[in-house]
DNA sequence: ACTTTACCTAAACTTAACTTGAGGTTTTAG
DNA sequence: CTAAAACCTCAAGTTAAGTTTAGGTAAAGT
C-alpha cells in the first residue's frame, strides 16, 4: 500500500470536524500540511491522531495552547514514529493524571462533605491553594489567601 | 451572630474574583443577590461557596451553563440548607464522575497503547462512541461513524 | 463637610476557538 | 468538455466568559 495522502474534505470527514477546523488548526500550528500542485492541502493520515487529542483535551478544558505544548515533543519535518508519539503520549499522559488526581479530589472532598453533613469549606480542595492543577502556571486560587475562616457559610 | 451580608467588593475579594464577574454570575442567573436602600448589591455568605464550585468546574472545562444546570438543585427563595447543598452536590459529583471515568480511560489507554508500541487508533476511547463522556447531549463523536479502520495511521 | 473609595449601569472591547461569507480556482464525475 | 463539487484566501461574524471604560451615585473615613 503507497503512502496515503488525504484532501482536507476526507481528513475532516474521518475526523469528523469542518473543514474550516482544519484550516484553524494548520494556521495555529497544530497540524500540518503540503500542497499539491494547484494549492490544495495534502495531508498524511498521522493528522487524525492529531485531532483526536485535539478533540479529546477540549472535552475535557485542556486548551490548544496546551496541546500545542504537548505537540513539540513530536517532529513536524516528518511523519512521527511510535517512539515519537510514547514520548509525546507521556507529556499528554501527565495532563491528563494533573486533571484526574485534581477531579477526583473534589469529588472525594464532596462525598466526604455529604457524609458528615460539614460541607466544610476551610478543609475543601477549593480552598487549598497547595492542592491546586499542577502545571497551571498562574497564581490564581479559587479562594484566595486573605480568606479566613469560612467555616460560617451556611 | 447576626445573619450576615456581603458588599459585591467583600465577596469578590473573599472569593478571589473580580467584582466584574460577579455582575456577570448574577446577570447568568449563577448568583442571587437583593439591593440595599442605595442601590447596591448584598450577598449572603453562602454565595461563596457557589463561586467555588463556579470556579472549580471552570479548571476542569466545565460550563457555566452546566454549572447552572447542577444550580437547578438549589433554591433560590432561600438560603440553602444542608439538605439542598446535598442533593446539588449529587449532580455535581455525577458531572465530575463522567469527566473522571473519560479522562481515566483516555490516560489507561495511553498507556497500553505506549506499553506496547501499537498506539491503535480503532481500540482507542477516542474512537469508540459509547464510550463518550456521559451527559453530553450533542451527538458529537471524535472521531465519526464513517470512520473505517483507521489501524493504518502510522 | 467633604473627599476618597466603593458601587451602579450600559456599552464596548478581549481572547479562544471556530464558522460563515464572498469571490475566485481546481478537481472530478458524467 | 463542461458543470458540479471541493478547494483556496481573507475578512467578518459568533459564543463563552469576562474585563474595561465612561459617566454618575452612595458610603466611609477624617
Amino acid at each position: 500500500m503507497a503512502e496515503a495522502t488525504w484532501s482536507v474534505g476526507k481528513v475532516a470527514a474521518r475526523a469528523g470536524v469542518a473543514v474550516s477546523a482544519l484550516h484553524f488548526y494548520e494556521q495555529k500550528g497544530l497540524i500540518r500540511s503540503w500542497r499539491n500542485q494547484g494549492n490544495q492541502r495534502r495531508f498524511k493520515p498521522d493528522v487524525l491522531r492529531r485531532i483526536a487529542i485535539i478533540k479529546a483535551a477540549q472535552q475535557v478544558g485542556i486548551s490548544l495552547e496546551e496541546v500545542k505544548q504537548v505537540f513539540t515533543a513530536l517532529p513536524d519535518n516528518r511523519t512521527p514514529t511510535t517512539e515519537d508519539w510514547a514520548i509525546m503520549s507521556a507529556g499528554w499522559k501527565a495532563l491528563l493524571d494533573a486533571r484526574i488526581t485534581y477531579l477526583q479530589r473534589l469529588s472525594d472532598h464532596l462525598t466526604g462533605c455529604i457524609g458528615c453533613g460539614c460541607l466544610s469549606m476551610t478543609k475543601c480542595p477549593l480552598y487549598n491553594p497547595e492542592d491546586k492543577l499542577a502545571g497551571q502556571g498562574s497564581g490564581a486560587v479559587i479562594l484566595n489567601q486573605s480568606t479566613q475562616s469560612a467555616e460560617d457559610l451556611l
